[in-house]
DNA sequence: TAGGCCCGCGTTTTT
DNA sequence: CGCGGGCCTA
């Protein structure tokens, strides 16, 4: 990493030539921007230019040559919004945005800091960072070294423990009783400690030790924790409300003496804690930083006053809030919409129909574009029978999220070969591509190797070059090992002079990887394309260890943005967007608020979710449909289901409901014997008229009766998919794939070639004629 | 070793 | 209902 060299001057000669900097902001903004000494807490509300201020400032800071750019400390939590940050200070400041070497992911800037001390935890500084799936692996192996019973206890459940740990800064010697301890009969302690020892052996952290060997490093080394306080003159952190337990030690001390620490976020937009984040870590920012500056951004420029009176309204049942109030200079504007609909396909259908509508424009509405509306769901189950109202309406729609690029196995397989490459003691990628493709070396000898290898102390890799000297192995497991570290030698010498991208090439047609991807009908295509887009992304990277430090912290790929598509998206995937029209359907007690999240988190829980309520309503700048149904099917099971409590907690006052059938009543009838059972306070009695009007269906609920439950929609039975009923080359129509052309049959299954998604399927189940 | 069958389970997931 | 993991058999 180059630095460029100091210069303060041209800076300010910038700044002089770009007076801007101030106009535009509101009086409330320019404070934040301005008030550079001493600890800041900026109160960002949603959509109140939070971005803006942190950019601005960075600007600021420099054009006054308070400090040179590689000497603000700026974190954020994801990639995208590090990006962006850089994007927007370069457009202010120009090129000396380059030199902001420390904008960046915590995570990101963590490793920085740990690959220049890692031999002070025991690692060397090319150290490897596991990814979940070899997290999972290795686990596994300590589990059944300790004969540990994995139905009941899972790796993964552990995984998540030993994260939990990590997100509260929790080495093992500092784990107390509880807390994930009593895993396998009390062994949790020790099992984490192995975990870590493993870790080390393998020269290899995982994302939370990231930060934790940083707090390890900085708190037992003042001299080294000394130069980075002389390094970072003013620290930035962006999204404060999200940080964990590690975060929060790990800017405390990072902040130097001078205190200059500026923090933005919003209380009401936590929506991570079940991920670590502590909203404690902002309401108590003062406690923390006497004489801290509180600056409260209320101005909002995203939506319209009821949208922002809805969220207000709903957000004030919340009980740990630093409180804000959001206020809009945007008049009127239509109210926020609430629909209660007989059930799931219905409420797909609604709001297909809108969209429709709306993308067609009336004669008081100009046509909305489809990527002006979003769909946030709460969980992603939900977004099947949206999918399949679009796919038959042909509304364009782009999933945003889901399955991420460097997560799906062919992309994991190709970097496991890479990483080999790069560390052939890499224990986890010899696992996990010693047997794909199919070699004929079992799991009986993957075992064996492995056994092998903990027993003489060295890495599986030097194992199986010993063991193949010696006649310890049957025939059937030496040959092929024989030929796999016969090609493995040769890729290694040929990685010496070779492109990455081309050695990669090379690899995967030599060891039939590609062939093995060609042979799958069913998706080996789209895998195939997928390394392609690998390749190509590695194409722009000189080495490979710098190609692989960045799949392993820039977990995302630019993908294309979906163009004018309507978005379909979870709550979480929403949050720091903004759409002119937002649904949110799917608002019944147990979906949302969830069910097992209430299980689990008690009252703390409810809150949260109501914050992520909170944050999907104020993703709207002009228009909210919030809906709700009085039957859905849960995996395959007919539900009667609950308005949400939050539709309850609406202001009556900018919302307009409506109701299809008038099951609303009973709903809220079954509503109160559900909070009964639950422990769970309503808040209105009754007699009170509910919120969302007494006048939902005509009738006057305080005399409504229990009733019947509504008759369950019964869905008929599929028909049983026979092939012999289609030819070929026909149009046809699955539920969850959508339209598609059928380029096989093959006895009773076809294959069909997707439209929407590119993919090839074989399909034995429910598919109609288009 | 590898393919087939059965059982269990099913939020959100920035790095 | 539909998928993935684990177990069993050819």
């Amino acid at each position: 990493m180059t630095t460029s060299p100091p210069n303060v001057q041209s800076i300010s000669q910038m700044a002089a030539a770009h007076p801007d900097f101030f106009t535009g902001l509101n009086p409330e903004q320019e404070a934040a921007v301005r008030t550079v000494q001493g600890p800041v807490l900026v109160l960002a509300g949603a959509g109140t230019g939070k971005t803006r201020v942190l950019t601005t400032r960075i600007a600021h800071i420099l054009a006054q040559g308070l400090a040179r750019p590689w000497e603000i400390l700026c974190v954020t939590f994801t990639n995208k919004a590090a990006r962006e940050m850089r994007e927007r200070a370069q457009k202010l400041i120009g090129a000396s945005a380059e030199g902001l070497q420390n904008l960046g992911t915590f995570h990101s800037i963590a490793a920085q800091i740990l690959r220049r001390h890692a031999e002070l935890v025991g690692l060397k500084s090319s150290f490897n960072i596991l990814d979940d799936d070899d997290q999972v692996r290795l686990l596994k192996a300590i589990f059944e070294q300790e004969n540990i019973d994995q139905k009941r206890y899972t790796p993964k459940s552990f995984a998540w423990h030993i994260d939990q740990w990590k997100n509260k800064g929790l080495t093992p010697d500092k784990v107390k009783g509880g807390e994930g301890s009593e895993f396998a009969g009390n062994r949790g302690v020790k099992l984490y400690q192995m975990y870590q020892d493993r870790l080390r052996i393998l020269n290899a952290c995982d994302f939370g030790d990231l930060l934790l060997h940083n707090l390890d490093i900085l708190t037992r080394h003042p001299d080294i924790l000394e130069t980075y306080h002389r390094k970072f003159k003013y620290v930035l952190v962006d999204e404060y409300q999200d940080t964990n337990v590690a975060q929060y030690l790990w800017l405390r001390l990072l902040t130097p003496a001078s205190r200059n620490l500026c923090c933005v976020g919003d209380d009401d937009q936590s929506i991570y804690g079940w991920r670590g984040a502590e909203v404690d870590n902002i309401l108590k920012f003062e406690r923390d930083y006497p004489g801290a500056k509180v600056i409260r951004l209320e101005r909002n420029y995203r939506s319209t006053r009821h949208i922002l009176a809805a969220a207000a309204g709903l957000i004030k049942a919340n009980t740990a809030r630093l409180g804000k109030t959001l206020f809009t200079d945007q008049e009127g504007g239509e109210k926020v919409q609430v629909q209660g609909l007989w059930d799931g396909a219905a409420e797909a259908q609604f709001v297909a129909e809108d969209m429709e509508r709306l993308h067609k424009g009336t004669r008081d509405a100009n046509p909305r574009k489809w990527s002006d509306m979003a769909v946030l769901v709460r969980a992603s189950f939900q977004m099947r029978a949206f999918e399949e109202r679009f796919v038959m309406l042909q509304i364009p729609y782009t999933v945003v999220g889901g399955p991420r690029f460097f997560e799906r196995a062919e992309i994991r397989d190709a970097i496991a070969y890479l990483r080999l490459i790069q560390s052939p003691d890499d224990d986890l990628a010899f696992e996990r591509i010693i047997n794909v493709p199919k070699r004929g070396i079992g799991d009986a000898t993957v075992q064996k190797l492995l056994q092998q290898a903990r027993l003489a102390g060295v890495s599986v890799m030097t194992a199986v070059r010993d063991l193949i000297q010696t006649d310890e192995l049957p025939a059937r497991a030496k040959t092929p090992l024989v030929g796999f570290m016969r090609d493995f030698t040769r890729w290694l010498d040929l990685s010496k002079d070779m492109q990455a991208n081309v050695l990669l090439d090379t690899i995967l047609t030599d060891s039939g990887y590609y062939d093995m991807q060609r042979a799958d009908k069913t998706s080996g295509q789209t895998r195939l394309d997928n390394l392609k887009e690998l390749g190509d992304s590695m194409a722009a990277f000189d080495d490979l260890s710098a190609f692989l430090e960045h799949v392993s912290l820039v977990m995302d790929l630019e993908r294309d943005n979906g163009g004018d598509s309507v978005r379909l998206m979870t709550l979480h995937a929403a949050k720091g967007l903004e759409f002119p029209v937002v649904y949110l359907p799917g608002w019944e007690e147990g979906i949302f608020p969830s069910q097992r999240s209430m299980d689990e988190g008690g009252l703390k829980s409810l809150e949260e979710e109501r914050r992520l309520a909170y944050v999907g309503i104020t993703r709207a700048r002009e228009q909210a449909r919030i809906s709700f149904v009085a039957n859905r099917q849960v995996y395959g099971r007919w539900t009667n289901q609950i308005p949400s409590r939050f539709v309850d907690e609406l202001p009556i006052d900018n919302v307009e409901a409506t109701s299809q059938t008038g099951y609303a009543s009973q709903g809220w009838q079954s509503q109160q014997s559900r909070w009964d059972r639950a422990g769970y306070e309503p808040n209105y009695t009754k007699k009170e008229k509910p919120a969302y009007g007494g006048d939902l269906a005509g009738v006057d609920m305080s005399r409504l009766e229990p009733k019947a439950r509504p008759t369950p929609h019964r869905q008929p039975a599929p028909a049983k998919p026979s092939a012999k009923n289609f030819k070929l080359g026909e149009r046809v129509f699955h539920m969850k794939f959508g339209y598609g052309l059928i380029v096989e049959i093959e006895g009773n299954k076809l294959i069909v070639n997707f439209e929407t998604s590119g993919d090839k399927k074989v399909i034995d189940s429910f598919v109609e004629r288009a």
